[in-house]
DNA sequence: CGAGTTTGACCAGCGC
DNA sequence: GCGCTGGTCAAACTCG
């Protein structure tokens, strides 16, 4: 499923590479998903086809033949497993709801050796499951700052395992952590995006050559939705339409939006474009 | 000892 | 309606 298509733009970091991930924007969150990151790449929105839709031996019965067999464990603390079974249904139900309903998605896909990339935020590890048909499990991280609810999945890719693919889901509702944290010799400047460039120690000055190159001097692909807009291509009145529009939005709030919640600005932060270097 | 990870179990959604 | 799969929880475990 990952189109690391030929001619398909990427960054590259060296030893990581950053290509966007065309197949999972999911129409709900296509339309308020600030992409800033990826407008910058001229990357479109696809319809999702998802992961690949494999058979993954471990999945089928390792967990539910136990439950379903029983094996008469359950006879034991009847009563607190219960009770435990309960409060988590409770609490499944209401946390479901939440993701399930406008969540911000986007994927993309690095070539990296490491799978977990720092990006300025501190995660935690809440799951792991095994990935059809694939040898390496998706992980499931989570925003340790107790307020923010932003989600992200991590997964090697099986067709290229040097490739990583990285969902987030969710915006930051808070500054990154690591930009408390006094980073080599970078004087703490006032700017809040000069804080947010604090807090990107893995960012590799390719990225910064390129959005400045974005900025001044656009090349072909960065540049290719704004000349989608100009021509007018975004007046239809499909739902592609909103997307379109959302798009152009983002991209000429450009920074403003990134400044504040860009998703991939947790990857790729605004300062980015702010080359605060 | 606190924070983070592992892992088995569970539920909801979706496709057949 | 049923089974499969993805996503999540939380107890147990590990690590610093």
């Amino acid at each position: 499923m990952e189109n690391i298509g030929v001619g398909m733009p990427f960054y590259d970091l060296g030893q990581t590479r950053v290509y966007p991930l065309l197949s999972d924007f999911h129409d709900l969150s296509a339309e308020r998903y600030p992409v800033g990151f990826m407008d910058l790449l001229g990357v479109h929105r696809h319809t999702p086809t998802h992961t690949p839709l494999m058979h993954f031996p471990t999945t089928p019965n390792s967990s539910s033949s136990e439950a379903v067999n029983g094996d008469d464990e359950e006879e034991e603390d009847g009563e607190e497993q219960q009770h435990k079974t309960k409060k988590r249904f409770k609490f499944t139900k209401m946390s479901r709801k939440q993701t399930k309903k406008k969540v911000p998605k986007v994927s993309f896909i690095t070539r990296s050796e490491v799978l977990h990339l720092d990006d300025g935020y501190k995660w935690r590890k809440y799951g792991q499951k095994p990935v059809k048909d694939s040898p390496f499990p998706r992980n499931y991280y989570r925003c340790t700052t107790t307020w923010c609810d932003v989600k992200k999945r991590v997964e090697r890719s099986f067709s290229d395992p040097s490739s990583v693919i990285t969902t987030y889901e969710g915006q930051h509702t808070h500054p990154r952590p690591l930009l408390i944290m006094p980073k080599e010799g970078s004087s703490p400047s006032n700017g809040s995006a000069s804080r947010a460039h604090i807090g990107l120690p893995t960012l590799p000055p390719q990225l910064l050559d390129y959005n400045n190159q974005q900025q001044q001097a656009p090349s072909s692909f960065g540049t290719e939705y704004i000349n989608r807009q100009e021509k007018g291509i975004n007046h239809d009145d499909d739902d592609d339409h909103v997307v379109k529009k959302s798009r152009t939005r983002d991209l000429l709030d450009g920074a403003g939006l990134l400044k504040d919640h860009g998703l991939l600005q947790d990857v790729v932060p605004s300062h980015i474009i702010k080359e605060e270097y």
